[in-house]
DNA sequence: AAGCGGTGTCAAAAATTCTTGACATCAGGG
DNA sequence: CCCTGATGTCAAGAATTTTTGACACCGCTT
């Protein structure tokens, strides 16, 4: 799991449909910080499904409408 | 994140519905240990969303329909 | 020109997840 | 009985995620 992780995410375009939140007011809001967000938007490493959960309950919808699995 | 974290979790249940696939052989057809199934049964920490895909995947289903995420 | 918010990067350290190996228990079969 | 498979525990270490703090660049506004 050190490689760049098989899972697309939305995060960026979900944080731009929402009334321009900022990649810091994100992170403030799930409890990460915002070097956090960047990594994950980035898909630097996969993060954990807790963080996970809590993006995407700020958006409202579910893991997989935010994370994807690229079947391998 | 340090606690037991706000996420519940059906791979017990998955795994006996699914021709009594052990533990073991769980862990080995997504690439962690036995261990860590253990743990990730137990609830003792929150897995990476990687493993998490991989799980859920492995019995066909979706993120969402293995782990539960309480509302805090 | 100076200031600001937003994004990005880097490096070191802290925290968490995962592995390895060992040992224990229990149920079932031979 | 003894063996085996399945589950569980523990501790130490490796690997990965996350934090902290710093600095840089851009576009915008004043």
């Amino acid at each position: 799991m050190a490689r760049r992780p098989p899972i697309t995410n939305r995060v960026r375009e979900l944080r731009e449909a929402n009334g321009q939140l900022s990649q810091a007011a994100l992170g403030e809001a799930v409890g990460v910080t915002r070097q956090t967000i960047i990594a994950i938007e980035q898909g630097r490493y996969s993060p954990s499904l807790e963080t996970s959960f809590r993006i995407a309950r700020r958006f409202g919808v579910g893991v997989e409408d935010v994370f994807g699995w690229e079947d391998e």
